[in-house]
DNA sequence: AGCACGCCGACT
DNA sequence: GTCGGCGTGCTC
């Protein structure tokens, strides 16, 4: 094999494709399918990644292989082939499908950099302008060569003079190519071998007090330390110990170290016993990763029915049979309970990567995975791709949740990705879920999967009583708060018992738009066809779709009228009723607003979990696997937030978060109690919620489905347009549908092109099409087709247009 | 994406 | 006449 087809790091569609090279003698043995490469494309260097090898190229002409840029290539065969999978059916770049499969710290970077030319002229030869006789010097200063970017930072630099000078050859530019994170790199300190150090401190001046005492040291303890240790131990400088180093008494030696993030140690724990259900699951697990072929099995379990610990032991089993295993979790419960719950079981078996890691870190735990270090990763959507080369098992943990779905490119869906993987390896895949994804339960329904119900909660725990109130009989009854009579006489009795409460709402800021009674305006973002919504703390208007922020008008910006009224309620509105009405209460607020920093998550469950509130009112992210001790009430403001929204899953959503918040309640001794607050208490996915009436649910919801041709019984393909300008978008969008019905099978629906539900968002107005099929076609070809040729027509590269196969969010 | 090549307008 | 604008097309 003495070429290679490369894909090279050259982000656009033109360029998508694999260029074959040939591979230079010197580099026969390193390159390999996965390795990185670095290659001449037109007049550049770039990276690129080798996707095949092969005897002959396919044009003639090819140039040579420059470079092998890593000793481990950090991707193989079976995930290039994955890669090359996920393009077509995400419809992304094959580059964007490789990226996504490796740390970010080794993705190419690259940096101009300008350095002195050949033609160097007398000062005074030619006029100088200011800025180029800047330049010039800023050039001649800097010993590594200046960035591109630090040049045209000096005032009155432009492109055009920098090119002038090039041409000159007073100037030269290079490219170069860089991996962001090095391994970390540490120094660390021992007593040189040759000469006893008990002799060595009469060497020592009698007041080099650090000195000594560092010999001394050395003396109780001659093995090797970090320096940072041996600094902070002794409260030594770095200047002693280096004193003792030029006199021979010490050497240093330059070491990796790995960023391990938890430090903590970890008891190491044993496997707890099993119910009869966990067993009958984990046995039904074991036997498929004993068949060595590729099962996917639909782990139903209700909260607190012991999922993890299934997980656990079947991880077991597969390290037992030496192949690997990935946990994927949703980002928002990678907690370190979760995490120091695998590292006891499994100790320096597993690695950790989800986001609160930094780049350096993430990568230190990816490496651990390619070195063959450990056999286990946990982490969120992103561990799927952990380039293990014998996998055992995935398991998918909240199989239902939306984080699972990348909404950027390439869009795949971690889910999907994991079962196309173990396909591969004839492993299993395990989906774990108290409320299943529709797809998932119907597949499982219907023999795609095997379905394993957990009904029953570990040690006989009884759920908690769910009541649902009627929000329209409150305000019959003259109630116009936004807490009902049964949820503050609940809330009450609970403070006074000493015990814990937690409140859910869907809906951040304060309230959700701010309206003048005067002439009926409302106030809108500048950008985007959406209210803003009104922030107490520094009271400012801002846009959950863009960010934007203004000051509050005192006046209304239409009519001039004062009389200003703020509609709705956000966590902040609630958190200042709740103060309102129960005096002295604590009350902690989670929202992305309070946990933006980086730990304040953490540190506010700690603090909600040490009794230092009562209350813990938070949106979405609370509804996630959180589990006290002493919460016994859980109330949802108002469960008809995300039913309304305009989604087919609305539904399903409702379902799954009033199921998961209930379980929030109750999980230990004392009994829980659930108040759902709700204006359409007769709906199926509240009323089954709250009846536990799962299965029923199910049915109903999958009827629905069926009726209106949404997945599971349809795949669909969203393809969103924007542009700047409204006409523009309208006629392109229009004109790749109509291509799109040209071009696809008549079986396959094509629906629109509709405007997205807000059409302006941050300057760009956005129309959408939608395919439905139920075919078994593969429809890329033609899709992408339709796209060409509608591009065609409108060159200007303002058009965006994003394919999203099995899109989540239809916005 | 970059970059070269190439074809038209305002300056030494 | 030439410098330089950015449209077009190509990169193994």
């Amino acid at each position: 094999m003495k070429f290679a087809s490369v894909v090279v790091d050259v982000p656009s569609r033109g360029t998508d494709r694999p260029f074959d090279y040939e591979i230079p003698e010197e580099l026969a043995d390193q390159v390999e399918v996965g390795c990185r490469v670095h290659v001449p494309f037109g007049s550049r260097i770039v990276q690129g990644y080798v996707v095949s090898l092969r005897p002959q190229p396919e044009v003639a002409n090819v140039r040579p292989i420059r470079e092998v840029i890593d000793l481990l290539p950090p991707l193989n065969e079976e995930l290039v082939k994955l890669a090359e999978w996920m393009s077509k059916y995400y419809f992304s770049t094959r580059l964007a499908a490789l990226e996504v499969m490796i740390p970010s710290a080794l993705r190419a970077r690259y940096d101009k950099i300008l350095i002195p030319g050949s033609n160097v002229v007398e000062e005074g030869a030619y006029l100088l302008g200011e800025a180029e006789r800047q330049l010039m010097e800023a050039v001649q200063r800097a010993r590594t060569g200046l960035s591109l970017k630090k040049a045209e930072a000096i005032e009155g630099v432009t492109r055009s003079l920098i090119r002038k000078l090039i041409r000159e050859k007073r100037l030269d530019v290079v490219e170069r190519v860089r991996d962001k994170v090095a391994p970390k790199k540490v120094t660390w300190v021992k007593p040189a071998e040759s000469v006893p150090l008990d002799e060595q401190m009469s060497r020592i001046p009698a007041n080099a007090h650090k000195q000594r005492a560092i010999v001394q040291y050395f003396v109780k303890h001659p093995e090797p330390v970090m320096l940072s240790e041996l600094l902070t131990a002794l409260k030594a400088t770095r200047s002693s110990v280096m004193r003792l180093v030029e006199a021979g008494i010490l050497v240093c030696e330059i070491r990796e170290q790995m960023r391990t993030p938890y430090h903590r140690r970890v008891v190491q724990d044993q496997p707890l016993p099993l119910t009869e259900e966990q067993d009958a699951a984990l046995q039904a697990i074991v036997t498929r990763l004993e068949s060595r072929e590729a099962h996917t099995l639909l782990l139903h379990g209700v909260t607190g029915s012991g999922k993890t610990e299934v997980y656990l032991q079947a991880i077991d089993a597969s390290l037992a049979q030496g192949r690997e295993a990935i946990v994927l979790v949703p980002e928002i419960s990678l907690t370190p309970q979760m995490v120091e719950r695998f590292k006891a079981r499994f100790g320096e078996r597993v690695a950790v990567m989800h986001s609160g890691l930094s780049q350096g870190e993430r990568y230190d735990e990816w490496r651990k995975v390619v070195n063959g270090a450990v056999q286990v990763v946990i982490g969120a959507r992103s561990a799927v791709f952990a380039p293990f080369r014998n996998l055992g098992l995935i398991i998918v943990d909240e199989e239902h949740e939306s984080s699972y779905k990348q909404d950027e490119t390439p869009r795949y869906h971690a889910r999907d990705v994991a079962v196309k993987r173990a396909a591969h390896f004839g492993a299993v895949t395990v989906l774990g879920s108290a409320t299943p994804s529709v797809e998932s339960y119907y597949r499982a329904k219907t023999g795609k999967m095997v379905y394993l119900p957990l009904k029953q909660r570990v040690q006989g725990r009884p759920f908690p009583d769910i009541h649902i109130v009627d929000m329209r009989h409150e305000l019959d009854a003259g109630n116009r708060s936004m807490f009902s009579r049964k949820l503050t006489e609940a809330l009450t009795a609970c403070v006074e018992r000493g015990e814990q409460a937690v409140l859910f709402l869907n809906r951040r800021g304060y309230s959700t738009f701010v309206l003048c009674r005067q002439c009926g305006a409302n106030v809108e973002c500048p950008h985007c066809d959406i209210s803003l919504t009104y922030h107490r703390v520094n009271r400012t208007l801002r846009c959950h779709y863009c960010g934007f922020a203004q000051a509050v008008p005192d006046q209304c910006p239409h009519c001039g009228s004062d009389h200003i009224r703020y509609f709705g309620a956000g966590t902040q509105k609630v958190e200042q009723e709740l103060a309102k009405r129960f005096p002295g209460l604590r009350i902690i607020r989670m929202d992305v607003d309070t946990t933006g920093r980086k730990g304040a998550h953490e540190k506010l469950l700690t603090a909600f979990r040490e009794k230092k509130a009562d209350v813990l009112l938070g949106t979405q992210m609370i509804a996630k696997g959180l589990d006290f001790p002493d919460v016994t009430l859980v109330g949802v403001i108002a469960a008809d937030t995300v039913l309304n929204l305009p989604d087919f899953r609305a539904a399903e959503r409702t379902f799954q978060l009033l199921t998961q918040v209930g379980g929030r309640a109750g999980r230990h001794a004392r009994p829980g109690r659930v108040v759902i607050q709700t204006y359409n208490p007769e709906h199926y996915s509240i009323e089954m919620a709250a009846n536990y009436a799962a299965t029923a649910f199910y049915r109903k919801e999958c009827q629905a489905r069926m009726k209106k041709h949404y997945p599971p019984f349809c795949s669909l393909i969203a393809i969103k347009f924007s542009h700047p300008d409204q006409a523009t978008v309208m006629k392109a969008s229009q004109r790749i549908t109509d291509a799109l019905k040209q071009y696809l099978p008549r079986e396959a629906e094509v629906l629109g092109p509709v405007r997205a539900p807000v059409f302006r968002a941050r300057d760009r107005y956005r129309m959408q099409t939608m395919i439905k099929y139920k075919g078994g076609k593969d429809l890329s070809a033609a899709i992408n087709r339709a796209r060409e040729t509608a591009e065609a027509s409108f060159p200007a590269g303002d058009l965006r247009i994003v394919i999203d196969r099995d899109p989540y969010v239809l916005l």
